[in-house]
DNA sequence: GTCGACGTGC
C-alpha cells in the first residue's frame, strides 16, 4: 500500500529509482493515473531509453486500454526490440483492434533487416487477432508461416490455430492442427471441446472429453479435465438434453472438488435446467454460498424456459434485494419469462423500470422481448405500437418475433406486413416463408400460401429438418419425420398406431389438413409422414415401466398438432411427458401442458 | 520487460 500511495504524490517524483523498484511499481498499478504518474516519474529518472521499463508501461497502458497513450510510447522509442513489439502486437489484438495488429505483425515482418522477426509469442498474439476479425487469406498465411519457422509444436500456438479454425468454420483443419500435436496440454483440449461444442459436433466434444478423462493416450497423458473443460460440457449436456451424462459430470466435479468454482456450479445450474430438471438446478443455487450475476440470471432464465413466471418474478426481485448488479441479460431472462407465461402487465413494468430505476436503454432485444409478450398475448395493435414507438430501425428480430405472433393469433394483415420486412431485411432465411405460407393456409388462402412457398423455392432455399432425441437406460435415439431406421420401428409404428385409436375416442383429431391443399407433392409427403416428437413419444413408452415420465427434446419448435397429440397421449396412457423444443419446455400431464397452449 | 481455453439472453 505504501508503494500505492507513493506514485500518486508528485514530490515522490524527484526521489531516484532503480530500475527494479520502477518494474514493481508499474506491475502493481490498479489505476491509469499510476501509471502516468510513473510514465512523468520514468522521464525525471532518465529512464526514456530503457527498453525493459518501457516495455512494461506499454504492457501496462494496454491493460488500461489506454491505446493511444500506449502507442505513442511505443513509437517514440528509438529502437524497439522484437520482445515490445510483440507487446504492441498483442495489446493492438486484446484492444478491439485486431486489424491494427496485422497491420503492425505485417510492418514487422518487412522490417527483418534488424532482427525483429516474429517469434512464438508474437504467433501467439497475432493468430487470435486473424481469429477475431475471421480473415481466411490471413489465418492461412500465418499457419504457413509457423510451420516454415519451425514453431508447430508450442502449445500456445497450437490452441490459437486450433481457435482460429474453428472461427473460420474450418472444423476439419482444426481436428487436423490438434491431432498432429506432438504434445498436448489441458488448454488445447479444451479448445477442442469447446471449439466443437460451437460448431454443435457435440459427440465428437464429448469424445475428446472421454480421452481426457480416461489418460491413457501418451500425446495426453498429463492431461485431465479442468473447471473450463467441465463447463464447456456441461454446456454441450444442456444443448444436447443429455442429462445422465450431466449427471455423470455432477459426480466427477465433486470427487475432484470442483463444486466451489462458480463458472462450474452455475454451467451446472443451466444444464439441469435445460434437461428438464428445474427442481435440481433451483436445490443447486440455494447450495451456492457465493452467486454472482451470472448465477442469477441462469435460474431465471431456467424458470422462464418451463413457463414458472411467477418464480422467476419472485427471484428477480429477491436479486435486486440481494444487491447483485443486474445486467442487460437480467432484463431479457425475467422479460422472457413474462413472455412464456403471458405475464403482459408484469412484463411492462420491468421494462418501465429497467430504465427508471435502473439506468438500462433497452437495445433491440429488450424491445424484442416486449414484442413478444405484447404479440403472444393477441394483443398485435398494441406490438405494432409499440414498434413504431423505437426510434430508428427496429431491425429484423422485431419483425419476425411479431410474424410469430401473428401465426399464433392467425393475423394475416400484420403477417404480411411483418414478413414484407424481413423477406426485404433477410431473404435467405427460410423460416419466415415457411412461417408466412402457413399462416396463408390456416387462414385458407392456399394461392398466398403456394406463392411464398415458390419464392424460397426459386432461390433455393430449404428447411431444417425436424428431429427428436430420447434418450432411454443412458442412451441417446433420434427420430427423422417418418423415419424407419431404428431397429424397433414396426414395434414403435404399431404401438402409435394403436394410441391413435385411443386419442381420437377421446376427442383427438389431427390439425395438419388445413396446411395440406395445394402443397408440392415432396413436402406433402412430408407433412403426411409421421412427426419425430411422436415416434420418440411412441419409442419411450415401449420402452420404460408404467409411470415413468418420458422427457422428449426436439430441435424446432414443436408444432400445433404433435403438442395437442402429446396433450391425448398424456391422458390416454396417464404419462407425463416433458418436451423441450427449441424455445422451452412444455409438460403434458393428464391432457394439460404447463405452457396453457401457449408458446 | 510478452502467451491460450469456460458459465447466463436470442
Amino acid at each position: 500500500m505504501a508503494a500505492a500511495g507513493a506514485v500518486t504524490t508528485v514530490a515522490a517524483s524527484y526521489v531516484p529509482r532503480t530500475r527494479d523498484s520502477f518494474l514493481h511499481l508499474l506491475s502493481k498499478a490498479v489505476t491509469l493515473s499510476h501509471l502516468t504518474e510513473l510514465h512523468a516519474q520514468l522521464l525525471h529518472n532518465g529512464f526514456q531509453s530503457d527498453i525493459a521499463t518501457t516495455t512494461k508501461l506499454t504492457h501496462r497502458l494496454f491493460d488500461f486500454s489506454a491505446v493511444h497513450h500506449a502507442r505513442s510510447l511505443f513509437f517514440s522509442f528509438p529502437e524497439p526490440d522484437r520482445f515490445l513489439c510483440n507487446v504492441l502486437v498483442k495489446g493492438l489484438a486484446s484492444n478491439e483492434s485486431p486489424r491494427s495488429a496485422i497491420a503492425a505483425f505485417k510492418r514487422l515482418r518487412e522490417r527483418k533487416s534488424i532482427d525483429l522477426g516474429p517469434d512464438n509469442f508474437t504467433y501467439a498474439f497475432v493468430i487470435p487477432a486473424a481469429a477475431s476479425v475471421g480473415d481466411v487469406k490471413v489465418g492461412i498465411s500465418l499457419h504457413g508461416q509457423v510451420i516454415v519457422g519451425g514453431f508447430c509444436s508450442d502449445l500456445f500456438i497450437g490452441s490459437a490455430l486450433i481457435d482460429l479454425y474453428f472461427k473460420l468454420g474450418r472444423d476439419d483443419m482444426a481436428r487436423k492442427v490438434f491431432d498432429e500435436m506432438p504434445e498436448r496440454d489441458a488448454v488445447l483440449c479444451n479448445t477442442m471441446v469447446s471449439g466443437l461444442g460451437r460448431s454443435s459436433r457435440f459427440e465428437d466434444s464429448i469424445g475428446i472429453f472421454r480421452r481426457m478423462v480416461s489418460g491413457d493416450e501418451m500425446q495426453m497423458s498429463n492431461v485431465s479435465p479442468n473447471p473450463v473443460t467441465i463447463t464447456s460440457i456441461l454446456s454441450a449436456c444442456a444443448q444436447l438434453g443429455a442429462l445422465s451424462l450431466g449427471q455423470w459430470v455432477h459426480g466427477l466435479i465433486k470427487s475432484n472438488k470442483f463444486d466451489s468454482n462458480i463458472y462450474v456450479s452455475t454451467a451446472l445450474i443451466d444444464m439441469y435446467a435445460k434437461c428438464g430438471s428445474i427442481v435440481e438446478a433451483r436445490r443447486l443455487f440455494e447450495s451456492i454460498p457465493n452467486k454472482n450475476d451470472v448465477t442469477w440470471n441462469a435460474m431465471i432464465s431456467g424458470y422462464g424456459l418451463h413457463g414458472h413466471g411467477q418464480e422467476a418474478l419472485k427471484l428477480f426481485h429477491e436479486m435486486v434485494s440481494s444487491g447483485t448488479p443486474l445486467t442487460r441479460i437480467t432484463f431479457l431472462s425475467i422479460l422472457h419469462a413474462c413472455s412464456h407465461s403471458g405475464l403482459v402487465k408484469e412484463g411492462e413494468q420491468i421494462f418501465k423500470s429497467m430504465k427508471r430505476d435502473h439506468g438500462f436503454e433497452p437495445i433491440s432485444e429488450h424491445n424484442a422481448c416486449m414484442v413478444d409478450i405484447l404479440g403472444r398475448a393477441g394483443k398485435l395493435k398494441e406490438a405494432l405500437d409499440f414498434i413504431e414507438g423505437i426510434p430508428g430501425d427496429p431491425g429484423t428480430p422485431i419483425w419476425s418475433t411479431l410474424l410469430g405472433a401473428c401465426m399464433v393469433h392467425k393475423d394475416t394483415n400484420v403477417a404480411r406486413m411483418a414478413s414484407e420486412k424481413l423477406f426485404e431485411s433477410d431473404p435467405g432465411n427460410m423460416g419466415y416463408y415457411v412461417l408466412m405460407s402457413n399462416i396463408y393456409s390456416s387462414d385458407k388462402n392456399y394461392p398466398g400460401a403456394a406463392f411464398v412457398r415458390q419464392v424460397a423455392k426459386k432461390r433455393n432455399l430449404s428447411k431444417t429438418p425436424g428431429c427428436t432425441l430420447i434418450e432411454i437406460h443412458q442412451k441417446p435415439h433420434v427420430f427423422k419425420a417418418g423415419d424407419w431406421s431404428h431397429p424397433l420401428s414396426r414395434a414403435i409404428y404399431a404401438e402409435l398406431e394403436r394410441l391413435n385409436g385411443k386419442m381420437k375416442e377421446a376427442g383427438y383429431q389431427a390439425e395438419t389438413m388445413t396446411s395440406l391443399h395445394d402443397v408440392e407433392e415432396e413436402e406433402k409427403e412430408l407433412m403426411v409422414n409421421v412427426h419425430s416428437e411422436k415416434l420418440a413419444i411412441a419409442f419411450g413408452l415401449l420402452s420404460t415401466e408404467p409411470g415413468t415420465e418420458i422427457r422428449i427434446f426436439k430441435n424446432l419448435r414443436i408444432c400445433l398438432d404433435c403438442h395437442t397429440a402429446s396433450k391425448y397421449i398424456s391422458r390416454v396412457t396417464q404419462r407425463v411427458i416433458v418436451a423441450r423444443d427449441a424455445n422451452r419446455f412444455h409438460r403434458f400431464e393428464d391432457g394439460v401442458c404447463s405452457c396453457g397452449d401457449y408458446w
